[in-house]
DNA sequence: AAATGTTGCAACCGCTTTCGA
DNA sequence: TTCGAAAGCGGTTGCAACATT
């Protein structure tokens, strides 16, 4: 037993648009608007299509100010710094995008940008060691008294992924030249993620001090699959309250407001890509501040959407791979 | 030039959420 | 409060266009 038809499809036309259909659905709903009915809506037009299908072509093709083709750097950013946070609501993602479909989105994201991104590196199915200029190294972060004691829970597992580190590479787009003064002073870095608590799905971090540099430099981090988290306990938590209970968990924001400079590395047996990782070493790290945007700028963007339900119901098990990019401006 | 592989995107499918009776 | 219909949404598919062999 299947769910029933939304409409019976051996009396409805499907596939591709013709221009005729085109100019019918425009021209009705121009005059008429939906009426907020697309069920009644093809048959009061004239057209033999199921109503979900006028819907969708409305929506993503024929309403004004549709925005097709090219999506620019600024777009790119944004789609990737509310991906890194919010996962794949193209809906609200499209929100921030004056002109642009989710479906549009979710195409160059499935299509172009991811690929873009993940073009960078060599993520996944590599074990390399870590390798990192010799400036780098590991600093214990001054973790709070909780976040101490979560890491010292947490880190006790050994990594099932072997971070993968490469410096110097060029960002996949244009970050505003305000945000650095050369590319050689770029650092970023690239990671098979971390690697996973297998239980919780927790996604860790570790993190080092840049000490070559004097500069009060902030860091950004870009993209993560940390947006994926269930809590230790077992409990899907909540997507929105989750970027914010780990950045209070372990003091991200603080560090940014101290202007300490730090990166993701491994711990501080570079060499030893494989070993367990003492507690503190590693962070665990959902959210700092992806291109540009500070956490106060990704809540902002969020509750400015139309939707009233954007952190509910987050699914503990997705696990894509992303990519993570680290930024100094 | 033909065959094969790849890419991009429109459209579809079906599950979830919302809304109104 | 419950229930059914409609809308919303994200994942997936189909296919045309393009690239490569």
């Amino acid at each position: 037993m299947g769910r029933a038809p939304c409409c019976d499809k051996a009396s409805v036309k499907r596939g591709p648009w013709s221009p005729e259909e085109d100019t019918k659905l425009k021209e009705y709903i121009e005059k008429h608007g939906t009426g907020g009915n697309w069920i009644a809506l093809p048959q009061k037009a004239g057209l033999k299509r199921c109503g979900k299908s006028c819907r969708l072509r409305w929506l993503n093709y024929l309403r004004p100010n549709i925005k097709h083709g090219d999506f620019s750097d600024e777009e790119d950013r944004i789609i990737c710094s509310l991906y890194v946070n919010i996962g794949s609501r193209w809906s609200i993602i499209a929100a921030q995008l004056p002109g642009r479909t989710d479906n549009d989105i979710k195409n160059y994201w499935n299509t172009k940008l991811k690929k873009k991104l993940m073009g960078l590196l060599p993520l996944s199915h590599h074990r390399k060691q870590p390798s990192f200029p010799s400036s780098f190294t590991l600093q214990n972060p001054p973790l709070s008294p909780s976040a101490h004691q979560l890491y010292g829970e947490y880190c006790t597992y050994t990594p099932t992924t072997t971070t993968s580190f490469t410096s110097n590479i060029e960002p996949p787009f244009s970050l505003p030249s305000s945000n650095y003064a050369s590319t050689s002073d770029i650092t970023t870095s690239v990671s098979h993620p971390f690697y996973q608590n297998q239980d919780s799905m927790q996604c860790y971090y570790p993190i080092m001090r840049d000490n070559s540099s004097n500069n009060n430099n902030n860091m950004l981090m870009f993209g993560s699959e940390g947006s994926c988290s269930t809590s230790s306990d077992g409990s899907c938590t909540n997507q929105g309250r989750e970027i914010i209970k780990q950045e209070e968990r372990i003091g991200c924001h603080s560090y940014n407001n101290n202007n300490d400079n730090f990166m993701l590395s491994h711990s501080n047996n570079i060499n030893d890509g494989e070993k367990s990782c003492a507690a503190g070493e590693w962070f665990s790290q959902t959210l700092l501040a992806p291109l540009g945007y500070d956490i106060e700028d990704i809540k902002q963007l969020i509750s400015s959407s139309s939707s009233t339900t954007i952190f509910n119901n987050v699914d503990e098990n997705k696990t894509e791979e992303k990519a993570m990019y680290y930024y100094y401006y």
